[in-house]
DNA sequence: AACAATCGTTGACTTTTTCAATGATCCGTA
DNA sequence: TACGGATCATTGAAAAAGTCAACGATTGTT
């Protein structure tokens, strides 16, 4: 049950001021996080942004596809083709959105939830391998720093 | 002197549980942070990644493109890529390996050096900008818990 | 001396990103 | 109520980035 995790030794570099530069800090663990992720969601036929798509769906929110792309930070082209790929799996739907028809609303099929479950379980322990270095407390302070950045103070 | 920066307001769907995903976090962030270092940079000629190098070829460290691919998660042949613009444009140069005359070792010129320092004031107020919701602790720590994360407890 | 491994480099190939254009629909305004 | 500008999802093309195998030069090992 080894953590063949991400954390290396400490790398002759990073001794360099560039080893704080919050840019490099988020590249490098965010790519070393997408292998991980990537690599769970294999077994599932899902990939990092398919899995968050299909999250979105599962959520109840009813995210449109323009909230699905502002959100992830995607193109709106790349939320169809990522759409598609789900619809065609029979994972999502396409709803019309209800004050906006030009709108859709991305709802999860049962199928899709059941294939989400499984495919969250797999995730989060991903993720505890990604951060087995710290300590729970220190997770969670990470993330709830991850989010005021992203979007203020909001509690 | 508004901070047009990246916290916009939470949006609906950050409240579904991915909102919490380290993976998508990252994502966002970084994802966040790049256009506003591209856009500082942008002045210089450079991108996140070449001021990557340049800072690493100023760093007295000495690094092997091997390295620097290594430590920037980056495909060797980027980096070729990446050292012959930087090296076209006078900023840096090849030096042969000492020990091993196969590795090409990037150190800056006089004039890399004058580029990196004000390319490296352009980065530590955009990096500012960024994290300008946090407080000075807040930034401290984020930094620290994610170079913990990627380099374990090296303190 | 021979062999496998590593370094930087090149080139081909795939994937991802970016962007403009389009029809349908919405909204504000006259 | 009809017009005009904006926004939505979609398509397709172009540009950029990433991946991968092969190569000569060099290293270290046997």
């Amino acid at each position: 049950m080894a953590t063949l995790g991400t954390e290396v030794q400490t790398p002759r570099l990073a001794a360099a001021r560039i080893g704080s530069d919050v840019g490099l800090l988020l590249a490098k663990l965010h790519a070393a996080g997408s292998v991980l992720n990537n690599k769970a969601l294999a077994d599932f036929g899902l990939r990092e942004r398919s899995f968050s798509v299909l999250t979105l769906a599962c959520s109840g929110l009813e995210p449109t596809q323009r909230e699905l792309a502002d959100f992830l930070s995607l193109d709106p082209s790349q939320v169809v083709t990522l759409v598609d790929d789900l619809e065609r799996r029979g994972l999502v739907e396409r709803a019309q959105g209800k004050q906006d028809r030009r709108a859709k609303i991305i709802v999860s099929t049962a199928e899709g939830r059941r294939m989400h479950g499984k495919a969250r379980s797999a995730m989060d322990a991903a993720e505890l391998n990604q951060l087995a270095v710290l300590s729970g407390e220190e997770s969670q302070e990470l993330k709830r720093l991850l989010r005021k950045a992203l979007w203020g103070a909001a509690e």
